[in-house]
DNA sequence: TTTCTTCTGTACGCTAGCGTACATACAAAT
DNA sequence: ATTTGTATGTACGCTAGCGTACAGAAGAAA
């Protein structure tokens, strides 16, 4: 048996019913996340699904040429996993701890049992994996018309977003797998938001420190799917099954 | 009443349960989609589902400042509208006729409805929507890492699945905008596939001459997508129900 | 203290694709 | 047959980001 309380961190968690809880609580299981942790590889069937409360995921895709990029980014507000109950079993992509920490995680069979009684948790989580595809999208339309400067900031927010502390523990290296670009392209561009003091850095720790400077200068693409996330998260669960 | 057989050429209303089939009969229509209908814009909430037949839709993203890009592509093989049944009632993104045929549709409610009885449709649906998380996720990795000729040839093989012969009507500048690229870079690919004899246009009309030769001049999402929505095809429907 | 490793900074030539501006060419309409 | 509009081709300078190659710098290890 967890603590019940710590893993209400994580907000899916945190938004079922207590019925539905308290039928989860003999099968959730605490885990810590470590830098780098694999939690499925491409084509791979997935053991559990994870609810991550202080760690923050990666999901990456992996070319045949070795090239990377980051199609979405996970932490407390979502899971690790979806392909689960959407039916696939597997994705053609990466999972990949970016950010240590810790989460939760429930065995496959149980969250299939769970999302096919079909109440209240499959509406959750349909529309957490609606907010996720929204994020997939504005990604690929920002990887083709916004600048890495841009990219960069849009991929800081995201951060920030899942974290306590302002401080990200990621060597320029890592962020440059994550946006699909070279190390020196990150480089330039942190040595930019360092010079204009929106961030410090040194040696893997990036700490922000005007997030409203890096507000103005990332593109449209992390508003957008901020309020997308927001909007989906306010509109009653309920919402599928009545007339109107 | 529609013809029950038309239908039927979209692979999703055909894989569906004859008992659910009856049920839908009586609210489903069939529609003429015309070149550059617009069947949602960001948004707006859906009053329908679409499943194309002949017809092709793309999922497009705009950006403020215009430019925009495709994010997947819909025929024959699934419909338009998961936001519906995902729960978030709109998406962010615009869906536009790519090339002009029919299709059929069904009102939001009853789309609702079905899906809330949880049978087969559900996991049909979701499995669908798995898919196309595919699609969208491959064309973000694909607009970051591969040349403007890779994407040119993987859009056009795109397109070809979901037509019956292999002309495409289509304008380079159409294209330019599903690509999010320049009209101009379209055209410069556009003549290199035409000097190698693998295609033949003009004005607004293309003949694909060699399919085998455009699948070897396209990057590798093409094929990781199609093989991806074959797996998920396959796959029994009943998958997420039995343990093993 | 010295050595080693990892992370960050700098430099330089290269290329794809952009923005812009026209030029041609085909096809339908008058 | 001529006009008009739309589709396609060409050209040219520009820039972001790439590939490659090192050089410093900060910790960790010895």
């Amino acid at each position: 048996m967890v603590s019940n309380k710590n893993a209400k961190q994580n907000q899916l968690l945190a938004a079922m019913p207590e019925a539905e809880w308290k039928r989860w609580l003999p099968d959730i299981e605490a885990v810590d996340l470590s830098l780098g942790e694999v939690l499925y590889e491409p084509g791979t069937t997935l053991s559990h699904v994870y609810f991550p409360t202080t760690a923050i995921i990666s999901l990456l895709y992996v070319l045949e040429n070795g090239a990377s990029a980051e199609i979405a980014v996970v932490g407390k507000e979502g899971l690790v996993g979806i392909s689960l109950f959407m039916g696939g079993e597997s994705t053609p992509s990466r999972a990949v701890v970016q950010s240590a920490g810790k989460g939760f995680r429930l065995p496959a069979q149980a969250m299939k049992d769970e999302f096919n009684r079909g109440g209240a948790v499959l509406h959750l989580l349909l529309r957490y994996t609606q907010a996720l595809i929204t994020q997939m999208s504005q990604t690929a339309v920002c990887n083709r018309h916004h600048s890495l400067d841009q990219q960069l900031c849009r991929w800081l927010l995201l951060s920030l977003d899942r974290l306590e502390d302002s401080e990200l523990v990621m060597t320029q290296e890592l962020i440059s797998n994550m946006l699909g670009v070279r190390r020196e392209g990150v480089t330039e561009a942190a040595l930019q938001l360092q010079a204009a003091g929106l961030i410090k850095y040194s040696r893997g720790r990036i700490s922000v420190l005007d997030r409203p400077g890096i507000e103005k200068r990332s593109c449209e693409c992390y508003g957008v799917v901020k309020k997308e996330y927001d909007r989906l998260k306010e509109m009653p669960l309920e919402g599928l099954r009545g007339p109107v």
